[in-house]
DNA sequence: GCCGTTTTCGGCCCGACTGTTTTCAGTCG
């Protein structure tokens, strides 16, 4: 999908300065320098203000990691789209090195040294060398190697990226379930990024309370999902499964649990700022507990049995996984300053979903009974407006038909209660897909941007809030329209369109649907923090993603937001009196 | 290269597994 103009934007940057670490590794450097530009570029990505404004302000100062020497390279790349510290390492070292690292086994030490007797700088000659079995002429390289290599190869080439949060939520739920089955344990949980609900998926981790970690491991690799093994030791192993998802599992002693699914929870930004805190109390904190050191108390274990216990012994609160990526959380749990986080027990109903009518799956009456089942008090029906050909949006007679059925419907089901909305188009040239008196029929009405999304940032940005200050809109629906691993948000000045919300009180969407997740959790910390109000949906397109709304709220979790900033937390009368004031 | 209740130099999180090794370096998470 085309992008507006190239602005040298946070992530480009941030890319940058990733591979300014990995060259300084393959150049032989200091690897903490390395460390350190990659700790710079993760901060960045973090960042919820644009580079060149904090450049303007000369506050990089200000990013946790950027010194004079990141700041310098920052200021070059804002200014001109070129570091000078980044051409000199390119200029130094071989140029294909830095594809080599792609190759999952070899790292900096091992593409030197191939690259030094060899002169390969590409995957294809590398996998060539391996064939021919050139690779095991070379120091510390074998026929295993050499194998491990090739199957590296083919496994980068098949891969896809990162899964979705859903897809990779199915592999490990069939994981655990058999393990469960087949070794009568009960303690096997899901940890890693998918414990913590990030929006993609790298990997699955999964920890097991057990003192026998052989024979799980032998289960494990021999489970039916299982396409390849990667390593199997007696308490680690890692698995590839279907659609190339990895899956490592660890066994740990029933005692250490605590620690254990602490650890590998992560994030690894968490856990090293964690470990600091350990190691400025002299204690030492790993996967298996919280233990002094020195000489006298050698050894002598704190804590370990369960994740409360580890962060009560290092004075703090027992942080949400959600909240773990070193985002302020660790200091606010030591200031017992955490907030309660919006749970989907607060969930009152759901403002974005889609029947039959439209391009949903299941009809009216299905899809409210389910709704009903789930303990809400009320759904929404949001089906299109017409202005998308492929969606069967509605037109007026049948707006009409369906506002009658919803209130028969309404009567058989009382107190639960159908909402008849719409999810209205805001056309390219900013103007509603519906005239104001159909929009008036609708109780909820959600704006969104389905077409031209190529437009500047500047006609994308008074596009959306032109539609946030129309008196008939209640809420802007996935409001950077990104698809995940799929399509890049479109150019939009997201706090403009934050100052929009909170100007003319429409609620912001946090999308669940696992292929948007949209907005972004950074984003939805900076709205709610600044006041806006925002709505939790499904748009569910069929009965069972009605569960997608567990994804918003998770995501909404990693914004920190409250049930207080969630409209949808409302009980019916309330969130229909909280809706913007209409003409 | 950054950072500081170990402060302006000397650290920087910690451990498992693999392959090639008789004691460890490299890689990964």
């Amino acid at each position: 999908m085309p992008r507006e103009a190239l602005t040298f934007d946070n992530d480009a940057i941030a890319k940058v300065l990733d591979e300014i670490g990995d060259l300084i590794e393959l150049k032989g450097e200091n690897v903490f320098r390395a460390v350190t530009y990659r700790a710079a570029a993760r901060a960045i990505r973090d960042l919820r203000e644009p580079l060149s404004k904090l450049v303007e302000e000369k506050r990089l100062k200000e990013i946790p990691k950027v010194g004079p020497s990141v700041a310098e390279a920052i200021e070059q790349l804002v200014a001109t789209g070129v570091s000078k510290r980044h051409a000199d390492l390119q200029a130094a070292v071989p140029p294909g090195l830095l594809t080599l690292l792609r190759v999952p086994g070899v790292g900096p030490a091992t593409a030197r040294m191939i690259y030094d007797h060899l002169r390969i700088t590409t995957i294809e000659e590398l996998e060539e060398a391996a064939r021919d079995h050139r690779l095991q002429q070379l120091p510390k390289i074998q026929a295993k190697t050499e194998e491990n290599i090739l199957k590296s190869i083919a496994a980068l080439r098949q891969r896809t990226g990162r899964s979705l949060l859903h897809e990779a939520r199915a592999s490990a739920s069939e994981m655990v379930a058999y393990l469960k089955e087949r070794t009568g344990l009960e303690r096997i949980v899901v940890a890693g990024s998918l414990r913590r609900y990030r929006e993609t998926i790298g990997d699955v981790d999964i920890v097991v309370a057990s003192d026998a970690g052989p024979p799980i491991m032998a289960m494990f690799v021999a489970a039916p999902t299982v396409e390849r093994v990667l390593a199997q030791g007696d308490t680690k192993s890692s698995v590839v499964v279907d659609r190339g998802l990895q899956v490592d599992l660890r066994v740990v002693p029933p005692e250490s649990f605590g620690a254990a699914l602490l650890y590998f929870t992560g994030s690894k930004e968490h856990n090293v700022r964690l470990r600091g805190i350990a190691l400025r109390r002299k204690l030492l904190l790993n996967e298996y507990g919280l233990y002094r050191v020195g000489a006298e108390a050698r050894g002598q274990e704190i804590a370990s049995a369960t994740e409360e216990d580890v962060y009560a012994a290092l004075e703090m609160d027992w942080i949400p996984p959600e909240l773990r990526e070193d985002r302020g959380e660790i200091d606010a749990a030591r200031e017992h300053r955490l907030p309660t986080l919006v749970d989907v027990a607060d969930v009152k109903g759901d403002l974005h979903t889609h029947t039959s009518w439209t391009d949903g799956r299941d009809p009216l009456a299905d899809m409210a009974r389910r709704a009903k089942a789930k303990g809400y008090a009320y759904l929404a029906v949001t089906d299109h407006s017409p202005g998308l050909g492929m969606t069967n949006g509605l037109s007026a007679e049948r707006i009409a038909a369906r506002i009658a059925e919803a209130a028969k419907l309404n009567a058989e089901l009382a107190p639960f209660r159908i909402i008849v909305g719409t999810e209205v188009d805001i056309r390219a040239n900013g103007k509603l897909d519906y005239p104001d008196e159909i929009l008036a029929r609708f109780d909820v009405v959600s704006a969104s941007v389905h077409s031209s999304f190529a437009q500047s940032r500047e006609q994308m940005t008074a596009r959306i809030t032109g539609a946030m200050r129309h008196p008939f809109v209640t809420a802007l629906s996935h409001p950077t329209g990104r698809l995940l691993e799929k399509r890049e948000p479109y150019a939009v000045d997201l706090d403009a369109v934050i100052a929009a919300a909170i100007e003319t009180g429409t609620w912001i969407e946090v999308n669940g649907g696992p292929e948007r997740l949209d907005l972004p959790d950074t984003w939805i910390r900076k709205a709610v923090d600044r006041g806006a109000t925002v709505v939790v949906d499904s748009d569910a397109h069929a009965m069972e993603e009605l569960k997608w709304m567990e994804l918003g709220i998770a995501t909404a979790r990693r914004g920190w937001a409250t049930a207080a900033s969630v409209a949808n937390t409302r009980p019916l009368d309330a969130m229909l009196a909280s809706r913007k004031r209409r003409p």
